[in-house]
DNA sequence: TTCAAATATGTTACATTATAACGTATTTTG
DNA sequence: CAAAATACGTTATAATGTAACATATTTGAA
């Protein structure tokens, strides 16, 4: 058993997500669960780099494909979601907070990268996924899978630049 | 002088994106004019390898910076744009074939990735921009830069999966 | 239950993408 | 022309990601 321990509220959301995953015949082992822990506590997108930083502190051989591994699986559960521009992954707000029990099913999802502060926020937004739906659909392209991506400012980040 | 040369056309955009270049007061080099000749040849996204190879054929000791920094400019002149999910270049057709002389503005592009073909096609659609806008603006963030990349199936590609 | 198949993880090596740091050349401007 | 700014050359290395194969664990069917 993985010696980690996280915080109350990662917990739950751990334990949220292995009901998600038992819902679907997926099985959110120990090292899928730590590494997911990983990336729940840290305050912003964290890199495969770091989060093997963080395993190594457990579990001392840890290679690259460990991370790798886990990421992958939890992107195709809809558990986590990379940030292209970053490199950097985030948990699934959408996912692990929601009254969401059908998981799975990749959702639209926006990120706002304040490059203030470095926070991220998860957006799901249906007027932006109509619109790209709306815009590629009379040219024949038909969407699988979307990546919205915004930089600015953060209101907070915001009020100080302008004070 | 570089001694590429490349199609008709190409030549022609590279002049569109020279006098683009004058407008506001850089300069295409050749350096920069060569690679960004490389990236508009290229029937799809070109990594920064690829270009560098390119390169070597007509400057031997060509190094990664060298390209590097001459995609940098150009990202910066709004003369490509950066796929992230490929992490990959292409020209950008707005400031390149467009009427649009006011290049440099970032303008709003969204990219259509085929997943069958590989082709990448750029819109530039209003509509999608404001949705990003409107969803942010009541949270108080605002919006810098956006990336949008859609994978999918085109046209032709869906109708070859459906026969 | 017991073995075969499927799934998950360990391990080594390497591929790909990108940048730091410093020196030289070229261009621009006073 | 000389100084400053800009662009480019060069070496080294950082950061991100994957291939390939071995071992362990779980699952499922006989």
């Amino acid at each position: 058993m993985a010696g980690t321990s996280f915080a109350e509220r990662t917990e739950t959301r751990l334990d949220n997500a292995e009901r998600l995953c038992a819902a679907h015949g997926s099985r959110l082992t120990d090292l899928r669960r730590q590494v997911l822990g990983l990336v729940l506590e840290a305050a912003r997108p964290v890199g495969a780099y770091d989060l093997l930083d963080g395993l190594r502190a457990d579990k001392k051989g840890a290679a690259p494909p460990t991370v790798y591994r886990a990421l992958d699986f939890l992107l195709e559960e809809g558990l986590i979601h990379k940030i292209e521009r970053l490199s950097a992954f985030v948990g699934c707000t959408h996912a692990l907070d929601g009254s969401h029990t059908e998981a799975g099913h990749p959702h639209a999802a926006q990120f706002l990268i304040c490059t203030g502060c470095g926070q991220v926020t998860e957006l799901d937004d249906h007027g932006i996924l109509h619109a790209l739906i709306d815009a590629t659909r009379h040219i024949g392209f038909t969407v699988r899978h979307s990546t919205v991506e915004a930089e600015g400012l953060c209101a907070a980040c915001r009020d100080v630049a302008t004070a």
